[in-house]
DNA sequence: TATGAATGAGCTTTCATTCAT
DNA sequence: GATGAATGAAAGCTCATTCAT
């Protein structure tokens, strides 16, 4: 019933469908851009490259997105709201706390549910991996929707089941960075690292779960 | 008793140090430029930026690196080498079946070492990771390197180890790609997303060692 | 009586006001164009930004002027007639002659009515004396109504006066260029470059009808 | 005896001649500048016309002058502390007492002098003029240099031969404006507006003299 | 009639690289 | 070996102008 998660995050994404027009122009400029940017990074792109792949005039980016870095943040900044979509709903602890009775549950959820997205945005999220560091905007983005908004919460999720002594204590910060560095780690792998590659996701997935659960678990081993 | 595959890397090193003459200038000009691609990120670095941090003549650059993209490689490829160095070392596999006879022991001393070496080396690091993906030469490299030699011939210990019974039996790239993923995401949080957070270092490899054993072990949870 | 010279005045200028019918949208563009052009300069202005003040869009313009070298022209025109208006009523001279027994009378009625249309139309006049050095349509028109039209029939005023003896001997064309730099100074001086200061209009042209007339007068001084 | 003037200004001017190193190339553009900014207005000049009249590549210019706007100011600023020069002299209103017992003899020397100066800078003082009223930065130049020190010093003089009755009692301001007027209205004339005209030069200033000197005398006019 | 998206030429400026000194 | 003036290609961006709606 994980699915239920992006039940509740739906009637958040309508109010962004309900996005000013774009034209069909800018729609074919920010795939274009989108594309190159992940092939060769943002700084090494030149707008006119972008207009020939858009098959624009160099100027209609400008008209539409005024500068450059501009393009940038209107591509990075609906990928990254999403990616943290279904952290920031309203009643998330709760709805955590009766849907998944089990850490388990949990982790497997939002594994299987953030690596679709993962598959969905790759390219985006490529380069907002290699962009952000250089760039204050997307960093002061990315600190507000992450830190602010994932970090935290997940970190309750942590200290919840810890409560309920499904998962060792330890600093939950290191939990939830272990744990996100499992899945990302797989999500770099997948998807920008090795996409060629013959990945079976379902034994990848039910693996990351049991490295974790075992990882976590309060037993002593052998 | 890990500190000896640092004496295996001496010898490996020793080649190393014999490198032509380097002069001044070129110790100045590869630290400005690797503290500015660092910061800004290489595309997005002017050679005139770097000549004047440097205190030389744009001119001096070319002099000795002939393009901004060789000084690159000429920053990278030494890092590189030596990043992979502990793995590379000739006797490797025997080497290790005589120091480490647990996992445990093996993934312990790699993290120490490792983590001691990002440390040591964060900027050039950041630049890598950074340039990596989009510089052909550099992609070159890190196949070479890294897969050939590291992945390769950590599956093998994977595997070693999972004969033994030690480690649960399940594809050995997958068990490399969580441990690295564990180390390396613990690496990139402390030295590169949150440096000036308060680090207890030894407490974190010890959880990280704990998780990763646990991940691995062969017991069943609850 | 000097408003006498307004009356010949107004039947040129019923033909003008006989023009096509402007819009509401033109009014507001030649507005916005005067405003800019006069704060930054014909080439310095753009078309958004007048479009933008005048609270048109850019098409606007162009279906009115054709091009912004043409609305500059649309601009400028009327108000160089208007300019040299007073000077090329038909019977110019007679009318002088019966209205003007005196060249002082003639002088001072000059003086007031054009600065009177210089504190009208400055900032047009600010565009025309910048633009009409850098453009030959601007020129050619400059040339035809103010040295064909305006500084011959004033010559022709002057070697009247001289002839009666009420001026030196002196070359028409320098006589011409005294007064009217006399004019032109003050002009400048007050609407242009000091138009904050505080200015007592009537004791100013009561000093400069005095210098002009003692300047050309056949007294020997002292 | 009007070139002591001359000859003070001279110790000032040395100062000047020992400017930084000037490459030819910078003289070959800022020449191009001056008769391309004459021609067509500052705005309406592209650098690389200028470069190309200069016979450098753009990025010379640049390399120079870092800004467009720049190489305008490194072109008006030195003719704009030459234009006002002889009156920053330190010892002004005394030299000027000795050398010029009466105001005629003053104002006789200045005009030829000045007019001189004029002579030889007319491009660039065309394009101050122009650009004066739209460049923020000439115009505090001008505002400091040309108001502060002229204006100010010349009305002093005014005062002085006020006091001892040979000029009118009326506002310096008033009498600056009228002298500055006439001398600038001929500069114009015979510089800018109609330099192919045949002048005679000595008899406009014998006329211009007599023009200011009656018009500022005490006699009655017939 | 009025709009404003679209254009592409041209703008100022930056850049990696060369080379005479 | 080191310099820094010079380069010209290409960058990001602006502009006057057009045209389908």
């Amino acid at each position: 019933m994980p699915d239920q998660v992006e039940q509740w995050l739906a009637e958040l994404l309508r109010l962004n469908d309900e996005e000013e027009k774009v034209t069909e122009k800018q729609i074919k400029i920010v795939q274009a851009a989108v594309e190159i940017f992940a092939e060769k990074g943002y700084s090494a792109t030149s707008t006119s490259e972008i207009a020939q792949k858009a098959g624009v005039a160099e100027g209609t980016i400008f008209r539409h997105y005024k500068t450059k870095q501009n393009l940038l943040i209107a591509i990075v900044t609906p990928i990254m709201e999403k990616l943290v979509a279904p952290f920031v709903i309203r009643n998330f602890q709760e709805v955590l706390n009766v849907q998944y009775e089990h850490f388990e549950d949990f982790m497997r959820a939002m594994l299987i549910n953030r690596l679709a997205f993962t598959r969905k945005y790759a390219p985006v999220l490529k380069v907002m991996i290699h962009e952000i560091p250089f760039n204050p905007d997307l960093q002061a983005q990315f600190m507000e929707h992450v830190s602010t908004n994932v970090v935290e919460r997940v970190r309750r999720i942590v200290v919840h089941f810890q409560a309920q002594g499904q998962i060792i204590e330890a600093p939950a910060d290191s939990i939830v960075r272990m744990c996100a560095s499992t899945i990302v780690g797989y999500a770099v792998t997948r998807y920008l690292l090795a996409p060629e590659r013959d990945w079976n996701d379902d034994e990848e997935i039910d693996l990351m779960v049991r490295f974790m659960m075992h990882g976590l678990s309060l037993n002593p081993v052998r």
